[in-house]
DNA sequence: TCTGCATGCAGC
DNA sequence: ACGCTGCATGCAGA
């Protein structure tokens, strides 16, 4: 459609607005760095979309306009528009995430002056319909009309016009995408917000598409250390042999031929006849316990916790043709980490994780950040001392070596507890230890503890803010000021306050810390699209080998990806948990995507904390099998 | 029978 | 009186 590329014309095009349109058709439009348009609303097909987004991306565009800048796709919600395009393997490099940027905005104390902060709750604000079910995708790319709303008369216009190019346009994205580069220039530190919401949406490119291309996953292999565990394969609902052996060892111990160990009332009941006195069925409950059922029943709950948790009910609903699949939930969590929907993606216990194995030629980069969050903790605080106790060491060994603390396992439970808000117990002994010898990262974990007391806002170090305490806390502390509160209302209060100072405590931590694993991501994933494709001739220039496509695995000659989603063949991202990613890469180039790694840490350091001096380090193993890592 | 809540445990 | 989760299961009430 004689698509001029961005950069090359009399405007710039920074950004580009992709909405949806009733009809399926994909309207379109350039907009400049203040997002205004600067054209003409284009109604494309989908087709017409996809030879769009592929004449403008960098790694997919003609020889001719491989120097231009590349635009930022600007759309409502990744997750509903990007599994779309990547079924039709197409990528791209950059977007701009409306309504998860909008979240951040609306409730960040960098903003809260803006005319995004102060509008009265809109379309923009109710929840999302979710990601779409990648095993049924849509009949057409758009299952919503999102522009028919109240003030949108203009695409109404828009519609009318016809097919071709129409009217120059306007919407209701547009004017949101406005008033968030609004609210950003209105910021204080204008640069951390943008970091934040270009992090963000990174992390929603890079979510759907790990779901696209799936963690690789065995069943045989599963299947294998199942039945190790187990017993051979049963139907669902039958005790497998190893847990039926358990369960008649348990209820021989405590004498109770008919107990379903399954229970916790029952077993409850048949442990205090048998004399034990417990409080509830807990595991580390009854690992203080000396009686001779005890062995038998722990290894009965771990093993009856894999078959429901992992088992092989798991397996055939979550891994569908050598992949599982989670749906990645960006910004699911307060804090800013993200959740998973689905297969328990972020509970994948470490007993399975041998049955994720890398493809033939292939292998698994696994990569995670050693104690990240305390490294988070002493560059949000510059607290020197605490960053010089992890220079180029374990950061609890390093507090060791500090003679802060005996043991590395006291420094942990230490620096666990200030970040927690733990009071008693070990933890709370060593504190003052600890606020000793590093005043300024303590201080900063108190100060953000007194002000979740009082109600307040925290702030992480890009800019997400905590929520504001619902109306049951505020009433609560109303309450205890009352005349007429009694002993019970204030004790009430106290508590429900320290519940939510410890919450902001943890909030800025935890939340900074996501935000660094973001731009962690982002870099990861930008210089992985870099990366030369295995069997192109810079490849086997630069590696001496020719490497074989693998059957099944990508397009027939991986050099060739235009128009194709890059990652079917070359390195890419296929999991990530918190603190930790795994790349599945062509054996080849491991060793080019550990280093990308390692650089993206330090990059993400110098993003978040400039030459604050501080480092990230990363544990990286390259491995054929995730149960090898760690 | 369905639904919501509690329990218990997997991860960081 | 230690932060954030997801999920399977049992159990009680509708």
């Amino acid at each position: 459609m004689g698509t001029v590329p961005p950069g090359t014309g009399q405007n710039r095009w920074v950004y580009v607005l992709v909405r949806q349109s009733s009809g399926g058709d994909v309207l379109v439009d350039p907009l400049d760095d203040a997002g205004l348009p600067l054209g003409t609303t284009r109604r494309l097909t989908l087709t017409e979309f996809h030879s769009f987004v592929i004449s403008l991306e960098p790694a997919t565009r003609e020889p001719a306009a491989q120097n231009a800048a590349a635009p930022r796709w600007v759309w409502e919600e990744t997750a509903k528009i990007y599994p779309v395009l990547l079924a039709a393997e197409i990528r791209v490099d950059r977007c701009h995430d409306l309504r998860l940027c909008h979240v951040i905005l609306k409730n960040s104390a960098l903003t809260m002056a803006s005319e995004l902060a102060l509008a009265a709750p809109g379309r923009w604000d109710v929840a999302s319909v979710g990601s779409l079910d990648q095993t049924e995708p849509p009949a057409t790319l758009f299952d919503l009309d999102i522009d028919e709303d109240d003030d949108d008369d203009l695409d109404l216009n828009v519609d009318a016009a016809g097919p071709g190019d129409v009217a120059a346009g306007d919407s209701s994205a547009a004017r949101e995408f406005r008033r968030q580069l609004d609210a950003v220039a209105s910021a204080g530190e204008p640069g951390r917000l943008r970091l934040l919401l270009a992090a963000e949406s990174a992390g929603a490119l890079v979510a759907a598409e790990m779901r696209y291309a799936g963690l690789p996953w065995r069943t045989d292999v599963h299947d294998l250390l199942l039945t190790r565990e187990l017993g051979p394969r049963v139907a669902p609902g039958v005790r497998p042999e190893r847990l039926e052996l358990l369960a008649q060892r348990i209820r021989l111990e405590l004498d109770d031929p008919d107990l379903n160990p399954d229970s916790p009332q029952e077993l409850f009941k048949a442990l205090q006849r048998a004399g034990l006195t417990v409080t509830s069925t807990r595991g580390w409950e009854l690992k203080e316990l000396k009686h001779p059922v005890i062995e038998p029943l722990l290894q009965y709950k771990k093993l009856s916790r894999l078959l429901s948790a992992n088992g092989w009910t798991w397996m055939e609903s979550w891994v569908v043709d050598g992949r599982f699949h989670p749906d990645y939930v960006p910004g699911g969590v307060v804090t800013g980490r993200w959740a998973t929907r689905g297969g328990g993606a972020l509970q994948l216990p470490k007993q399975i994780r041998g049955a994720v194995i890398a493809d033939d030629g292939w292998k698994l980069v696994v990569a995670d950040a050693a104690q990240l969050e305390p490294r988070i903790l002493a560059a949000l605080a510059q607290d020197t001392n605490m960053a010089t106790a992890g220079r180029g060491t374990d950061l609890y060994a390093g507090i060791v070596s500090s003679g802060v603390v005996e043991t590395r396992d006291h420094a942990k439970v230490a620096m666990l507890g200030a970040m927690y808000g733990a009071t008693t117990g070990e933890s709370g002994r060593l504190m003052p230890r600890l606020a000793r010898a590093y005043p300024r990262a303590i201080a900063l974990t108190e100060s953000a503890a007194r002000a979740g007391e009082r109600g307040e806002v925290v702030t992480t170090r890009l800019g997400r803010s905590s929520p504001i305490p619902g109306p049951g806390w505020h009433e609560a502390q109303a309450q205890a000021y009352d005349p007429a509160a009694t002993a019970s209302d204030e004790r009430r209060a106290r508590s429900q306050a320290r519940d939510w100072g410890r919450f902001t405590r943890n909030f800025i931590v935890q939340g900074s810390a996501a935000e660094w694993a973001l731009c962690w991501m982002a870099e990861i994933r930008r210089e992985l699209t870099a990366l030369p494709a295995p069997g192109s001739l810079q490849a086997d220039a630069a590696h001496g080998a020719l490497c074989q496509p693998v059957p099944g695995a990508g397009p027939a000659n991986p050099g060739d990806t235009r128009g194709r989603a890059p990652f079917h063949a070359t390195p890419h991202l296929v999991f990530f948990l918190h603190d930790e990613v795994i790349v599945h890469t062509p054996a080849a180039q491991a060793a080019a995507v550990a280093q990308i790694i390692v650089t993206a840490a330090e990059t993400a350091g110098r993003l978040l904390f400039g030459d604050f001096p501080v480092d990230f380090m990363l544990k990286v193993a390259t491995v054929d099998n995730y149960g090898q890592a760690k």
